[in-house]
DNA sequence: TAGCATGATTTGAG
DNA sequence: CTCAAATCATGCTA
């Protein structure tokens, strides 16, 4: 900043030359004198300091020729404004941003207060297929999480809008002010304010995306359960077992069996069906391994049917609702001699495919009780037992006649929950 | 940290 | 669609 009290016109390189030549004329002279020393004024009213400017502005509004030259100033600023207007559109509404609000609307970020965000945590969470008590744990702090997220963004946005507010305010008042001496329409004011909104609301586009981003992040964190496999539950696993291992020869739950195994265990039926699968293929490949598992949720089952009939009552394992159902059609289609690999030999329970028959869950816990007071060792047991010919020659659970189907409780009506077994 | 356990996903068959 | 089988990705443990 240079301060400069007085300086000659010549000394501005804009000025129209008409304009520079005031010194020393006859006539209008005077005149000539006094739009100069305003327009000087002006033009260096910028080079100035507060203080000063202040004066200076206040001699310039008080000055005779103002309103005169603020006329010229209008009419000149008239036809600028013009063909800068025509430049100015109206600019369509976003399609990013609107994606970006959808977004956070969907994800209970942005909209209504918190019932949006655990109905869209419910949402996503039941999407990833993961229900169940055992994740409800994850899914509050899931919640919380995204409240968090929710809360930032509030509070930034919140924050944004402040600034916008405030800036506007301070620029329409400045521009009020200005209006007295430059050529400004409320028009004009209204342009600013609206550049300033854009600009403030790309800047909230910017706090949107990473918002965006952040929940997607967490998203993609607690509620991908490939990524976050969690092991089932002690209680789970033994409920999931027993039934197992007490429908060895036929480990098919029906889809009412998987329903009733998924609420015991506070897992989805889908996840039973994993693990029926998993387990299954598992078992079959390594029965060895699992023979002492196996037999010990056997003498659990025996000990269970034991006491059940004892008491007079109908016994049968826990959760066994096909069993009874699938039999009839099952032996029908499967008969004679799978059914002889039961009797047949050691204790394999395997071979023993399709009996069928609703003691079979008896038969089964019978054998594996049988098996492991046999006195045999078991380590050898077990590799005998398994060898892949004889899962294909007795069909294993293979050529079970697609089990699901079979065992459907749509079949035998009335038959699935009774328990007539023996 | 390696190696095993285990739940989930993919692929292909029926 | 369900299933077996293979595979992936993570959890758990020695």
């Amino acid at each position: 900043m240079h301060s400069h009290t007085g300086v000659g016109m010549a000394g501005h390189p804009g000025l129209p030359q008409h304009m520079q030549e005031g010194n020393g004329g006859t006539d209008g002279d005077g005149r000539k004198q006094d739009i100069g020393d305003i327009l000087q004024q002006i033009m260096t009213i910028t080079d100035q300091s507060l203080d000063e400017a202040q004066a200076r502005k206040h001699a310039l509004n008080c000055h005779r020729m103002k309103p005169a030259l603020f006329n010229v100033l209008c009419e000149i600023k008239e036809k600028t404004v013009l063909s800068i207007r025509g430049a100015q559109e109206e600019e369509p509404p976003d399609p990013q941003l609107m994606r970006l609000d959808n977004m956070l609307l969907a994800e209970g970020v942005s909209g209504p207060e918190k019932g949006g965000g655990s109905a869209a945590a419910a949402a996503a969470a039941a999407a990833s297929g993961g229900a169940g008590a055992d994740n409800s744990a994850e899914h509050s702090d899931y919640r919380a999480k995204l409240s968090q997220i929710r809360q930032i963004y509030h509070t930034e946005l919140e924050k944004y809008e402040q600034a916008c507010n405030e800036f506007t305010t301070h620029v329409m008042n400045l521009l009020r002010e200005q209006s007295r001496t430059r050529p400004i329409s409320p028009k004009e004011i209204e342009r600013m304010v609206n550049i300033i909104h854009r600009k403030f609301s790309s800047i909230q586009m910017q706090l949107k995306q990473s918002t965006c981003e952040a929940v997607m992040i967490l998203r993609s964190r607690f509620l991908d359960a490939r990524r976050k496999r969690r092991n089932f539950n002690k209680q789970a696993t033994e409920i999931l077992n027993e039934y197992f291992y007490s429908h060895l020869s036929n480990p098919y739950p029906s889809e009412e069996a998987k329903e009733e195994l998924a609420k015991k265990c506070a897992i989805t039926v889908a996840q039973v069906s994993n693990w029926f699968g998993n387990k299954r293929i598992r078992y079959k490949k390594n029965i060895g391994k699992f023979q002492e598992e196996a037999n010990m949720y056997a003498a659990r089952t025996a000990v269970n049917a034991a006491n059940a009939s004892s008491h007079g009552s109908q016994a049968n394992s826990p959760s066994t609702p096909n069993s009874a159902g699938s039999a009839g059609s099952f032996n029908m289609s499967n008969s004679g001699d799978l059914f002889m690999s039961v009797q047949s030999l050691n204790g394999d329970s395997y071979q023993g495919a399709q009996v069928g028959a609703n003691v079979q869950s008896q038969v089964d816990t019978l054998r594996h009780v049988i098996s492991q007071t046999g006195g045999y060792s078991e380590g050898l047991t077990a590799n005998q037992m398994y060898s892949p010919q004889g899962i294909n020659a007795n069909g294993g659970w293979q050529d079970a006649p697609t089990p699901s189907s079979v065992t459907s409780p749509t079949e035998g009506p009335g038959s699935v929950h009774s328990d007539t077994s023996n």
